[in-house]
RNA sequence: GCUGAUGUGGCGAAAUUGGUAUACGCACUGCACUCAAAAUGCAGCGGGAAACCAUGUGGGUUCGAGUCCCACCAUCAGCACCA
């Protein structure tokens, strides 16, 4: 019979609509749960590409095999909605981007049904929705009022061309990561998320779970600890003094000058000390029209100028110090200035080199006339610490001496800065505050959600300013006879994605995010997956923010992905990344028509490991099509399925059932597919199959094929669908072969085989072994004869 | 520069974690079926005539190394004047 994948993947999608199949009553305890979760894609003007799919294969595998083996699964699917591709489109056309995101999402919706994907659309989210939105601006609100979001001053990296601020995420090599643009550092009043206060937790938590460990490694980067001390130094001739952040407070000795960020408030306080302050000043206007990225790309040549007229004094030296600014220290780290020892750090060394500042080792080693010494050693030139031999020893010696002089302590500084949480753009959520002349309110919980107003016009104004500034009528309100108005910029795409995992239990709760008792009994996400490119913004994000509904009580778990898994790129047949530009974009669409959506799944798994990146194949896809219409032909001739017992098919269906198994809870789904491969070669030299194991291996493959396997399934005279059968077991005993072929080396190296029984006693092994290599053997003087059970054995000779 | 990952046939890739390297598939070759082709089924398929040689390169540990250790090379990713 021909295998028709047109017809009958129409035939069981429509089944399974109509049938709810993949429904899940989140209220029904009854059973253990499982909640798989795939990252939620942004509803692009694109439609899928093939790249999705291959995630999305291996959750459906999971979320399937799961519900056979009885749990109760949750596996729901939802909209990243707000974005900047349907405010460009808003701009471009005057027409809202609501309507452009809702045809992106039908799209989705149509391609995603088309793959087979068992998602239960009841729990479907959209965080561009007001009701979903409602409770992003909630958990804000909540942020707000513990403050934890906060509206500072703050510098930024501001895109001029996109009229909007970019979070370091979002720029790359100085230019936005959308459109390139060139980006400059501006002082603007910000909202800010104050992820830092939670750098520790996130940290610690990371030993926790279970996640890629270059995932967790990226994080720990991104977090960035550094353990140290604070060091205050006294100004000289005042009663000021300036405090500076050192991982090395052992080098205090070596300290020879003071540099401070351009931006230091010290320097316009002290503007009439400084006999050079315009110099100064010039210095730091030049900066500050330097992007982040080109003060950091001139790494090499240092620039700099000298602060007249304030010296700094050596705390344990008591010498007086000259004071620079440099913009190679940065004001939002630390503390905006640094202790420099040019001996010792490569960065003051060619500083000091280029204004002939004094350098002092203070640690014995390496040459100090080339480089600076960044080695272990013993400590010279340094009073107390002096003979010292451990860093870790001079370290501790001179905190405890500056903690009992009051002038220093120990301390920790994270690389971690603040989020910033708003966007000078309309599709994002409102930000629910007020601003009055004198402070900012946030909104009562009976004006959520607060409602994006319609624009006639959605782009930025000129001066920047963002396009709901447009919007008087909503953004001038009066509250209790006060005048007040609307935060105008709106929060980021991070924001609905930081929670949207709490939402998918509970969607359309209008009383609280989602029901307590129902977060208690799903949360945490089982497995989640998705792309790696989210390790230092979403995956941080919703992190802390789970972190932080655990603090206050909300929510079961610190942390909400108990098991994470990053799926690889699926890159063009040419080994580059799929892009229009490089014409080598594959369409699942036409995949699905030509070989059918079984034939796509079993492909994307079939290519190579899950998390590594591959390169697309047509030979590769059909092939994969090829077995499908194998396995088709092999059991729906009914001719050959019978009760008849079939010795020959006993053992490898058991293996077969094990290692699928094992494979599948492990996702190795490719080498899965080689073992139904190899049954079904199997099977194929046989005159009949028992129906045991030809349901057996259908239902095993139905996760990865589920439309063919339905198909089949319903052609072994089944009503109902596959999809709650019970998951097939295996007995241990019939996957292990009685006798096995055992390797005979001589010296480490195989030189012939004997078959042996299992478990077979070293004496009979031996003999074998000796008659063999007889001729090998003969006249050899036999130094050592080594047996590992059931694996090798090998005779070491001179 | 720092951190992490990867490197196995013509190609995509396996290897129970130290025990017969190249499973499974693609491509290729041959045979069967066919008037023929396609499709399908079956068989072969790292190199070498062989001894042997092959898992990026060079060392090491071990009876035995794709797997462990050291040094290096290449590719990819993240961070990057972070004090």
């Amino acid at each position: 019979m021909e295998y028709n994948h047109n017809e009958i993947e129409k035939k069981w999608q429509k089944y399974w609509k109509e049938n709810e199949t993949f429904k899940t009553d989140v209220w029904d305890f009854s059973k253990p749960k499982y909640y798989v979760l795939d990252m939620f894609p942004y509803p692009s003007g694109q439609g899928l590409h093939v790249g999705h799919p291959e995630g999305y294969t291996a959750t459906d595998i999971i979320a399937r095999m799961k519900r056979m083996q009885g749990y109760n699964v949750l596996h729901p699917m939802g909209w990243d909605a707000f974005g900047l591709p349907a405010e460009q489109y808003a701009i471009k056309t005057g027409n809202h981007p609501n309507g452009f995101t809702e045809r992106n999402i039908k799209t989705f919706t149509r391609q995603l049904n088309m793959l087979g994907f068992s998602y239960d659309w009841s729990k479907e989210v959209s965080t561009s929705d007001p009701k979903y939105y409602k409770w992003t601006q909630w958990i804000f609100k909540q942020l707000f009022e513990d403050g934890l979001a906060k509206y500072v001053d703050m510098p930024v990296n501001w895109c001029e061309e996109l009229g909007t601020v970019l979070s370091n995420d979002e720029i790359i090599n100085g230019k936005s990561e959308r459109g390139g643009y060139p980006v400059v550092r501006k002082n603007l009043k910000q909202w800010v998320i104050d992820i830092p206060k939670y750098a520790e937790r996130l940290l610690e938590n990371l030993d926790k779970i279970d996640w890629p460990e270059s995932t967790k490694e990226i994080q720990r980067n991104w977090i960035g600890k550094s353990v140290g001390a604070n060091v205050d130094f006294s100004i000289a001739d005042t009663d000021d003094k300036l405090t500076v952040f050192t991982t090395r407070p052992d080098t205090l000795f070596g300290a020879t000058f003071m540099v401070l960020s351009p931006e230091h408030p010290i320097i316009e306080k002290y503007a009439d000390r400084i006999t050079n302050i315009e110099d100064v000043r010039k210095y730091r206007d030049a900066a500050a029209l330097k992007s982040e990225l080109e003060r950091t790309d001139l790494a090499k040549e240092k620039t700099g100028v000298r602060i007249e007229g304030l010296e700094i004094i050596n705390p344990v030296t008591n010498s007086p110090l000259p004071i620079y600014a440099a913009d190679y220290v940065m004001m939002n780290y630390g503390t905006g200035a640094i202790m420099a020892v040019p001996a010792h750090d490569q960065r003051d060394y060619d500083f000091a080199k280029k204004f002939n500042i004094p350098i002092i080792q203070v640690i014995d080693g390496g040459d100090i006339s080339k480089e600076a010494y960044t080695g272990d050693g013993k400590m010279i030139n340094s009073g107390f610490l002096n003979g010292i031999t451990t860093k870790k020893e001079a370290i501790e010696k001179m905190i405890n001496v500056l903690e009992e002089k009051g002038i220093g302590k120990k301390s920790i500084n994270y690389r971690i800065r603040d989020w910033i949480f708003a966007r000078q753009r309309y599709w994002g959520e409102p930000v629910p505050v007020l601003h009055f002349d004198d402070h900012i309110e946030s909104l009562p919980d009976n004006e959520l959600p607060l409602v994006l107003p319609e624009l006639d016009n959605y782009s930025p104004s000129k001066k920047g300013e963002a396009p709901l500034e447009r919007a008087t009528n909503w953004v001038n309100v009066e509250k209790n006879g006060k005048k007040a108005k609307r935060e105008t910029s709106t929060m980021p795409g991070s924001a609905g994605s930081s929670w949207y995992f709490l939402r998918y239990i509970d969607p359309n709760n209008d009383k609280v995010f989602a029901d307590k008792k129902l977060l208690d009994h799903w949360m945490p996400v089982d497995l989640y997956l998705g792309g790696v490119e989210h390790a230092t913004g979403h995956l941080l994000y919703s992190r802390m923010w789970n972190n932080y509904l655990f603090d206050k009580g909300l929510v079961p778990t610190e942390e909400p992905f108990s098991k994470l898994v990053h799926q690889g790129m699926i890159l063009g047949s040419n080994g580059e990344k799929m892009s229009k530009s490089r014409g080598n974009v594959i369409n699942p669409d036409d995949i699905v028509k030509n070989y059918g959506a079984d034939s796509l799944r079993v492909y994307e798994m079939f290519m190579g490991s899950l998390e590594d990146s591959k390169p697309w194949s047509d030979t590769g896809i059909e092939g994969a099509r090829k077995f499908l219409d194998r396995f088709y032909r092999l059991f729906s001739d009914i001719s050959k399925i019978s009760d008849t017992p079939n010795f020959n098919l006993e053992k490898e269906y058991h293996k077969t059932v094990k290692k699928v198994t094992t494979d599948y809870e492990n996702l190795n789904f490719n080498t899965a597919i080689s073992q139904i491969m190899i049954f079904v070669n199997a099977a194929y030299k046989e005159k009949n199959i028992p129906r045991e194991y030809a349901e057996g291996i259908i239902k095993l493959f139905n996760p990865i094929a589920p439309h063919i396997t339905e198909e089949l399934w319903s052609m072994y005279g089944h009503t109902d669908t596959i999809t709650y059968e019970s998951w097939p077991t295996f007995d241990e005993s019939k996957t292990i072969d009685e006798e096995i072929e055992l390797p005979i080396q001589i010296n480490g190296k195989v030189k012939g085989t004997i078959v042996i029984s299992l478990d077979a006693d070293e004496q009979t092994v031996k003999d074998s072994a000796h008659k063999e290599l007889t001729n090998l053997l003969e006249g050899k003087n036999i130094i050592k004869e080594i047996y590992v059970k059931n694996k090798i054995y090998n005779i070491v000779i001179r």
